[in-house]
DNA sequence: ATAAACTTTCATTTTTTTTTGAAAGTTTAA
DNA sequence: TTAAACTTTCAAAAAAAAATGAAAGTTTAT
């Protein structure tokens, strides 16, 4: 295989990947872009790249950067803007999994403490909801803490090795 | 709040969370319907909560079927199917995991592999594509253990207690 | 202050995904 | 075997999401 058969067929794998979990497909592939690229790249250069439209560009851009994951440079003595991509992938997953906690987890768990709050008649339809989401919101906050912490004790030695060990 | 209330409101928070996942929502809203029901629940019930029609409440229950985490339940003396949610959550998490894992990610590391095996001229543009898929390889090919691993030294004390250590 | 070089916005169009519903299929009871 | 009671399928319709592109906005150099 050629680089540049390899670049778009990794440029396209990871736009569907994107897509079947939630994210737009051009703003997966515009990210899997300048992930592979060793330098900045212009707005110019991914709408041709990609195929898509200036609009495109710049809002799936936009959204890119305020997920903290692609950033704008600047060239001197050029006036057009270049973006790169995050590439230290730990850091990546950190910022990603940070932004849909924050997005999508978090309201989440805000109405599961609250539908589980409702105090239940002795029925036990009503018995069984509020245990169930009482048990499904326990899950989730535990699971949206786990690689918070996992990212806290990453500089830690114990921590290292039971990461290690866990894998 | 009302128990009818809440449970609509934990219906559609499950089923706009699913959304954002990549799943589609009346497939994510029937699953929570299920899950919170205490006895199975027939096609024609979830077709009246949900207020969908019959081909989509049975699509989408072959495909929740498919997932392995809702099953079909005969009633003695009942012609029709009535249907369950698998309501252990660290049950629901590994299939989810698993069959996310076998349908989305394996594919993708398949391709990474192969995208990352190119032999790259001496250009820094290829030798930099070849180093950042690789890395990305090995990152996604990491994460997509984790989960397994976690489950698989489910039983064991010394994971009980790591498990334990990380939250 | 002007204009060139660029980016952003957003109403409209296009594409993709989901849903419908009626016909075909299946199972069970008599 | 027939028919009633139910489920599945899938072409067509509807809804939702994404993309376009031209006008409006911004920045910079002169």
């Amino acid at each position: 295989m050629q680089y540049k058969e390899a670049k778009n067929k990794f440029v396209q794998t990871w736009g569907a990947l994107g897509s079947q979990w939630g994210i737009n497909k051009t703003m997966a592939q515009i990210h899997a872009l300048l992930m592979v690229s060793n330098e900045a790249v212009s707005m110019e250069d991914i709408m041709e790249e990609l195929q898509i439209s200036r609009g495109n560009a710049s809002m799936n851009l936009r959204a890119l950067m305020d997920w903290g994951i692609v950033y704008k440079e600047y060239k001197a003595g050029e006036r057009r803007e270049f973006f790169t991509a995050e590439k230290d992938l730990d850091e990546l997953a950190v910022k990603i999994s940070k932004e849909r906690s924050k997005r999508e987890i978090k309201p989440a768990l805000k109405v599961l403490k609250e539908v589980s709050s409702i105090d239940a008649n002795a029925s036990a339809e009503e018995k069984h909801f509020v245990e169930q989401t009482t048990k499904l919101y326990d899950f989730v906050l535990q699971a949206d803490n786990v690689l918070d912490k996992i990212t806290e004790y990453k500089d830690n030695w114990l921590a290292q090795l039971l990461v290690k060990f866990l894998k």
